[in-house]
DNA sequence: TATTCCATGCAATGGAAGTGCATTATAAAG
DNA sequence: CTTTATAATGCACTTCCATTGCATGGAATA
């Protein structure tokens, strides 16, 4: 993705574009699966954990990316692909992790089912993830 | 529970009841709410971390407690229902987790629904966890 | 140009999970 | 009943990730 069309997106969120968040933004853009604090930070050699952390935090709060808990204890992070804004995250969309690969991805195109829920309890958010054997590690298993 | 209850369950589990054992299931037995190790060490106030470590991953080996990561990052723990063994947890339920109290519950009688995979993936375990407010916080806050 | 605000980088902290090893308790064997 | 083996416990320590405080640098605004 150009640094011109992320500029928009973030100014479009109210993040200054600078260039490490261009950066950023670019890695998750480009990345199929979700990714680590630890992992972005093995993929820019020079950049302090801290920045990136922020970075990260920033674009949680502002609506681009989500936390994914993956069962790992290790949090993940994508690009946010629904409507999503500094009020609320709306991707509500099925997690995939891997126990083979051990990756985590989004699957958007598979949404939650509604749930239902006891006598006098409110749902705000559901997680769902599910673990197993991802298309690549199956095919490439044959 | 009484301590012979608590003996015979873990002797089925294949699992040697030794005192602290028996203590530590009936903590997990009288509590309404999933516990992680830090609270499971705030009810003990003399035993040592890591033995309340290994005793419940020692349950959790043998099917007699699962965990639970309800996105706080912090892993809990609460007895198992359904017929668990060594071989699989099988008690696939929803849990609950309060953003008010910040409780996490197991709703043993809400399975989780049958999920659809796109082709090529295979799902060993699922997990789902909503969101909200519990039955008791939202009565409380009337 | 001066000022202010925000982003960045470094250092340090905190919390939780997990491991190695010595000691103690329990169960089994003689 | 004593010895022996095996398993449980306790202590110390390590590691890893998340998070914060503070000083510095750089960009936008007055």
């Amino acid at each position: 993705m150009s640094n011109k069309a992320v500029e928009n997106i973030l100014n479009d969120k109210n993040i200054r574009p600078t260039a490490m968040r261009i950066l950023v933004y670019q890695t998750l853009s480009s990345s199929e699966t979700a990714i680590s604090l630890t992992d972005l930070e093995n993929n820019f050699e020079s950049a302090d954990r801290t920045t990136l952390y922020r970075t990260i935090k920033t674009f949680e709060n502002q609506g681009v990316v989500h936390a994914i808990e993956d069962g790992t204890g290790i949090t993940k992070y994508a690009l946010c692909h629904a409507f999503c804004n500094e009020e609320k995250h709306k991707d509500l969309h099925l997690h995939f992790h891997c126990t083979i690969c051990e990756e985590t991805s989004c699957l958007t195109d598979y949404s939650i089912p509604k749930i239902r829920l006891p006598k006098d309890y409110i749902a705000q958010d559901v997680d769902l993830i599910v673990k197993g054997i991802c298309q690549r590690c199956n095919s490439s298993a044959l």
